[in-house]
DNA sequence: TTGAAAGCGCTAACAA
DNA sequence: TTGTTAGCGCTTTCAA
């Protein structure tokens, strides 16, 4: 008179009654362990159809695997970003993993506290684009848990898998494009950075752009010009430069967040572009491809970085040790911008 | 020299015996539970801080609160979403609730799945934005957990709660605007649906829109132009409609995710907008607000609809049990498109 | 006010 | 091949 009680909630002791099994034989056909018959598997599949049993992730938590997956943005406010994670979810989805996503609010402590929770609910593995938490840190989550991370070049880490566009070879190219088309006055257009430079994907953009202004003896030209990320910020910031005298000839924009403001408010200025002004951005994201706007920029490809990273984190949960560092090559999309 | 083998992880054990006090007691302090001395507390809080204990959401979750709220959205790509998770995140943070995402791909199943594996690791409230499921599956998974709905009119639910734009108002006052400008062969664009209508928003819009048709003695020239959600099934449906020999005089569009390709196509074609097409769109979303675009639209107040959902969960969760349905007005964002 | 102890639902030795 | 059982780290009665 104490046992049927609380028939609620399906356990696996529940489905283990109902096949006439043990709790033991359950669990291993849920894990598709060794050693189970098929009459036994036929049973408790059957048992568990009938029940609707789900596992408790909860419970798994506390012993083995949850099968499921964090992936931790900045924000999520770049459109950049949900080509990638669709991809990456599809390809975890595959292979049985579920995918909980995490918003970091581009605040170091936000994102380190969002990790610590999932790490706290025994994820399996962790995903993390364009964290701004560094090397080191990373080192001491990699501890714990495997970590794939898509958008900081740190290729010589060894505890943590990276997955990353050639950001070099990006800026490059851009910049070298420009000056095929004949512009030589080129800036680029950079965010506005707090303390850590190594690593980043901006930087790795700033380089490419001055090598390629180094290689064509342009180097007198070369200058960054900071702008805010805040839209409130940037906007004016955007047309105090447009109105200056030494304008350069052509802008090349470390990414579309400041690149399709860039060109609104350019031509809402009556510039003609090209013609009065030269523009390659990146990241490709829709507003950049929608025809009135028609912003040049170099896609980054996420659909293939998404499903690198999830390969990495695969491999990792196989057992995989030593570390992985994928680079994958940037594509400009040409329009007439430039 | 077995106990102090596995120094590893801390647990609750471990701030236990370094505060030389008991584990109830520490899972008190922890809990803010009543009956906890100061200097016990004082003690617990200290060894917490000096062995930087975190207690485990996944063991919490086998018997109490993990403090974890999930989200649920339809996709990523529509950027209407981001300030209203990000408010609603905001709102949850401040009482200690960690916020944790999961994307339902606009599949129901896909959704069902999320929603159950949640479930699985014990959250401990759910908010819905825009799901495909229905409203008695929603029942089904409201007797498991705190839901509250955005996204999906379903007034009369009484097993969770609401909060919704009142998309009636806001397709008539799109409308009414449209017929003010004088306007008369007004169409409005919206989505090809599958099945279901009733709650959905898009129908409650429609419904707006043939009110104020009507109430202006145009009913005659009511009628719903339908359109593929996919960008590259949207492009030719798009051009072929503004091709029509009788293509009207101007559109209400259901969402900007349709308004934005159509001005653009529009004006691409060389049509004046306002001139020859007169535009109101409907979410007000960052693209719409371009200059270069500058689509009237009607402003949902997402970072309202965030707060809102917040404080319905928050209440659920301290132990209301009456359902709460809140209904936020719509605003008219007027630009050069009408 | 504090502590001992019984689970929560699962996994993984180990035994049978 | 199958079952028994000892935990995983926490919460929560119930006693002290």
């Amino acid at each position: 008179m104490d046992k049927p009680a609380r028939a609620s909630r399906v356990t696996i002791r529940t489905v283990a009654a109902d096949a006439g099994v043990s709790v033991a034989a359950v669990s291993k056909v849920l894990r598709n362990a060794y050693g189970v018959s098929d009459s036994l598997k036929q049973k408790v599949m059957t048992s568990i159809d009938k029940l609707g049993y789900r596992p408790s992730t909860a419970a798994r938590g506390m012993r083995g695997r949850t099968f499921t997956i964090g992936v931790l943005l900045v924000g999520m406010d770049n459109p950049f970003l949900p080509p990638l994670v669709s991809s990456f979810k599809q390809a975890m989805g595959k292979e049985g993993y579920n995918t909980l996503i995490g918003v970091g609010e581009a605040r170091t402590h936000v994102e380190s506290a969002l990790i610590d929770s999932m790490i706290d609910m025994r994820i399996d593995g962790l995903l993390l684009i364009a964290p701004r938490i560094s090397g080191a840190t990373l080192d001491h989550y990699a501890g714990q848990v495997p970590i794939s991370v898509i958008g900081h070049h740190e290729n010589t880490a060894k505890t943590f898998d990276t997955t990353n566009v050639d950001d070099f070879s990006g800026g490059r190219a851009a910049t070298e494009a420009l000056i095929k088309k004949g512009y030589r006055d080129i800036a680029m257009l950079c965010l506005k950075h707090s303390k850590r430079r190594d690593g980043e994907v901006w930087y790795e953009r700033e380089r490419g752009y001055h090598a390629a202004m180094q290689e064509a003896g342009l180097e007198n030209f070369s200058r960054i010009v900071r702008i805010a990320e805040r839209p409130d910020e940037m906007q004016p910031q955007l047309l105090t430069l447009l109105e200056e005298p030494g304008r350069p000839e052509a802008f090349f924009c470390w990414s579309d967040i400041h690149g399709v403001p860039l060109i609104n408010a350019a031509r809402m200025k009556g510039l003609r572009i090209p013609g009065d002004l030269g523009l390659i951005s990146y990241d490709n994201t829709a507003p950049a491809g929608l025809p009135l706007i028609g912003l040049a920029s170099i896609d980054q490809n996420p659909t293939i970085l998404g499903q690198c990273a999830a390969d990495q984190l695969l491999s990792r949960l196989k057992g995989r040790a030593e570390a992985s560092h994928a680079v994958i090559e940037p594509e400009l999309i040409i329009r007439k911008s430039f």
